[in-house]
DNA sequence: GACTTTTAAATGTCAGACAAATAAAAAATG
DNA sequence: CATTTTTTATTTGTCTGACATTTAAAAGTC
């Protein structure tokens, strides 16, 4: 692991790339100890406080994680699936409401992704993935639930669908897309819609999830899609 | 912005995420400056080290910018997409290099997602990008072709195809999936596959994307998919 | 007015110190 | 001897103070 001299960038993460890309090349394992603070200072010839600049660069990617006291220190870190989850929610929501996202756009891509997942997740799901699902239709039907319970509801329900599929890569690559996506679209619509047609949108896709039927599924989902598009659609419309 | 002075948590996480939520939140709106170390460090009461290691956590996560010298400090970044892609697929590529998610488990993961954009992309690919599909196609042909040079195009070529589909939310969510998968996927299967099945594969690909055929796209995408788990199977029963 | 120099403010880096946590090693205890 | 307690060494967490470097505004110069 070696910095360039002649690099600009600042020192903290010059180290910080060098110690990433070690780990991403396989070169540092999960589990292994980096050196000490001071151990690391010494070879990169800088100060302890720039190494520690460094190092929580790197905590906060969850690439490492310390321990104090004797034989402590940065470990590298198994990354987990709930912990890419975490960093892939935060950046995917800050990317929403930074750059100006029109609905439609994040409408489109958040239902694409979903019905991916259904042919799948109709050919698999678990009793539990199915009776969750249920659950929350049966909670979006109770009168005094708040619109945020309401759409936290909706996040936990298109979780279980998506999760339903059985494969850990494609719920956490759609873990941003969903929950996301979800806060943005209920902000906008959220007034305007009816929670009749959604749960009705959704007793459809649960039904044919239980049925293994894909294909009604698939439509279920593309008319709940196509729905959702025409309310942003006229909520932009009635502001105007 | 308060940190609890019960928590156990280091200080600079816990300074790190007190300015976090205030930026998902929108309390620092993008491009806002942020008080100086020295006003931090008294604001929350603590070293001015202390407050550096907070924000070189959240520059780890594109969340902030530092600009040196008088009138200069930290500001409120604007992710950008490009931004979101380069974490995102750090993410996914260590993700999957630490998890022992099967070949299979990934590729399908993958073909489904792909296959997401494949209808949408039938539909409004500009000519740039069929262009750009054609002349990786083109590239691929090509006799003295290593093979890295061959997976790089064959991640080029993907990437055109999702970009294709002119949603740039879906091609943020896919790059993490196409560029992290394909490494993997290469280094399992490039041995044992034929270039010329994958050439075939690919110019039905783009063959149906010029001629806007949805239909055909999703069906060129999903033999492929096929070959490539088919492909991972023989691999591993070979290994066997 | 255009150019140069100065200056003030901010981040980047360093050195040294102490606090707190932690696990191994050593000592005390029964 | 076995168990418990104490000590000790190591490492991260935090603080203080200093200086270097960068940068844009302000002041000065022609």
């Amino acid at each position: 692991m070696k910095i360039d001299p002649k690099s600009s960038a600042d020192l903290s993460a010059q180290i910080a790339k060098a110690i990433r890309d070690a780990i991403v090349a396989g070169d540092l394992i999960v589990d292994e100890r980096l050196p000490s603070e001071a151990e690391l200072a010494e070879q990169f010839d800088v100060s302890r406080a720039t190494v520690r600049e460094a190092l929580k660069r790197l905590a906060a990617q969850s690439l490492i994680r310390t321990q104090r006291g004797a034989f402590g220190g940065a470990f590298v870190n198994r990354l987990s699936f709930e912990e890419a989850y975490g960093q892939q929610i935060t950046t995917s929501t800050l990317l929403l409401s930074m750059n100006a996202v029109s609905f439609e756009t994040a409408c489109e891509a958040r239902y694409a992704l979903e019905r991916a997942c259904a042919p799948l997740s109709a050919e698999r799901r678990s009793a539990d993935h199915l009776a969750t699902m249920c659950a929350e239709i049966h909670r979006q039907g109770q009168p005094g639930l708040t619109d945020e319970a309401f759409c936290a509801s909706d996040v936990t329900f298109h979780r279980a669908l998506v999760d339903g599929a059985g494969n850990p890569v494609l719920s956490y690559q759609l873990a941003g897309a969903v929950e996301a996506m979800q806060p943005l679209m209920n902000m906008i619509t959220f007034t305007a819609r009816s929670r009749e047609a959604i749960i009705g949108f959704h007793s459809r896709i649960a039904d044919a999830i239980e049925a293994n039927d894909s294909t009604k599924a698939d439509t279920a989902l593309s008319e709940l899609a196509d729905y959702t598009v025409a309310l942003g659609r006229d909520v932009a419309a009635a502001r105007k």
